[in-house]
DNA sequence: AGCACA
């Protein structure tokens, strides 16, 4: 215990304490910065920063009341207010006498992140948008979603402390990029802080819970009944577990659908190894694979609900199919093996759909694409490194702007001339998950900083 | 801009 000033000559609306409440400070501001701003005064023996709803209060605990004494009284008579970062902050003395347990669990690293997602429509944020945000960072293993007084709330497993630190620091504070979410979904704001927790329980895939390590977990009850077929909307679906395999059914199909068709627009997310074509009650299906889950992933949340033409027509739904690797017997144009080298094995004359001319469409159909193309990190989207640029320069492969070259050797079945008003290479995303508008013209560049 | 504890 510190003698006690015996002067009272400032009176202020709390009594003296050695801890200092200060209020206003900016974001992030570091506990070397708190040390910076009261050292002038005494010893700064702990700090807390972060505090508060909205993070931006801060405790300071000098080792002598005498020098919080003196530094309220300093700034209580100087023209210059106290500053962090040229942001004035507030003080007074706390009404506590020491400050306690300065690292909370929310402060401690670890590997799971505890992510509460802010704004009007946080609720509708599915958790496959979320796995995608995160993936950018890492292999994500586990994400469990819940409601809470403090609003809806994520846990993000992750391998390890280095990986969640470095998500954390790029994603805490910012917003879900937008072309993640539906046009009608207001921002998102990620609050990140870690969690004590070093691995989650997942028991089922369900629209709230997912083990990414395995995939074959069975999937709820409660999201197997009634819920049939495919439930779209913006928050949690995807009832099966992933694969690598899609199960793509073509709603309202006005327009032919073709293999090259199937193949130019699933094509944009990843390498499409095999498809298969055939019709089921009385619509077409199609069975997609594709090398890795990540790129049915992906494919599956970009493409869900949206239609191959604009107007409507040929809406797709997507759901995992069983099927890890198709069987394709033979080549033709109901189902293709698109891995046998030998590129004289393909027929790539469709028997029964003329084949059209492919010009008309203003420049290759692929390039229209380009917003959700694979790249680089086709193998393993999950294991973009790198988080010093930010999470700008991270994120996954529906940043990617190059496109497979392979694409333009490929010609978009183009509908008769009463094709309504948009070009057949041109995907209408409006929904979840939606490429950009700009990522649809080619030319994108949707990870500006400014954006989150 | 007003006192911490997923």
């Amino acid at each position: 215990m510190a003698s006690v000033s015996s002067q009272p000559q400032f009176r202020y609306t709390q009594p003296p304490s050695k801890v200092l409440h200060l209020r206003n400070l900016p974001w992030e501001c570091t506990e070397e910065e708190l040390i910076e701003l009261g050292k002038p005064f005494g010893k700064v023996v702990n700090t807390k920063c972060n505090v508060g709803a909205n993070r931006n209060q801060a405790f300071i605990e000098f080792a002598d009341l005498n020098q919080a004494i003196a530094m309220i009284s300093y700034y209580a008579s100087s023209s210059e207010p106290a500053q962090v970062r040229g942001k004035t902050v507030y003080l007074q003395y706390s009404n506590r006498q020491e400050i306690v347990n300065n690292k909370t669990t929310a402060d401690v690293a670890g590997n799971v992140l505890l992510v509460t997602i802010e704004g009007q429509d946080a609720r509708l944020v599915s958790i496959d948008v979320l796995h995608l945000v995160f993936s950018a960072f890492g292999f994500v293993h586990k994400i469990t979603t819940f409601e809470k007084t403090a609003g809806f709330q994520a846990l993000v497993q992750f391998s390890d402390a280095e990986t969640a630190t470095s998500a954390k620091s790029a994603l805490d504070g910012r917003i879900i990029p937008r072309y993640l979410l539906s046009e009608n979904i207001s921002p998102c704001t990620l609050r990140i802080t870690y969690s004590a927790h070093t691995d989650l329980s997942v028991k089922f895939q369900s629209h709230r819970s997912r083990d990414y390590t395995n995939p074959y977990l069975p999937v709820a009850p409660s999201a197997i009944d009634g819920s049939g077929q495919f439930s779209l909307g913006l928050d949690g679906k995807k009832l099966e577990p992933e694969s690598n395999v899609l199960l793509a059914s073509i709603e309202n199909m006005q327009y032919a659908v073709t293999l090259d068709v199937l193949h130019m627009v699933f094509s944009a997310f990843g390498p499409v190894q095999k498809i298969a074509m055939f019709d089921k009650n009385g619509g077409l299906q199609a069975l997609i694979q594709y090398p890795d889950v990540q790129t049915a992933v992906l494919a599956k949340g970009t493409l869900e609900g949206h239609c191959i033409y604009d107007g409507g027509f040929c809406k797709l739904h997507l759901s995992y199919s069983r099927h890890t690797d198709l069987s394709i017997k033979v080549n033709n144009d109901r189902s293709r093996d698109y891995t046998i080298p030998n590129p004289a094995m393909v027929n790539p004359q469709p028997s029964t759909l003329g084949q059209q001319p492919v010009q008309a469409m203003g420049g290759p159909a692929a390039h229209q694409y380009n917003g959700a193309p694979y790249a680089s990190g086709l193998q393993q989207p999950t294991m973009l490194p790198q988080p010093s640029g930010g999470w700008t320069s991270t994120v996954p492969a529906v940043a990617q702007q190059s496109m497979p070259v392979q694409m333009s050797n490929h010609y978009p079945y183009i509908p008769p001339s009463s094709m309504p008003q948009t070009n057949p290479g041109m995907m209408r995303m409006p929904g979840q998950g939606g490429v950009p508008p700009d990522a649809a013209g080619g030319a994108m560049p949707p990870y500006r900083s400014n954006q989150m």
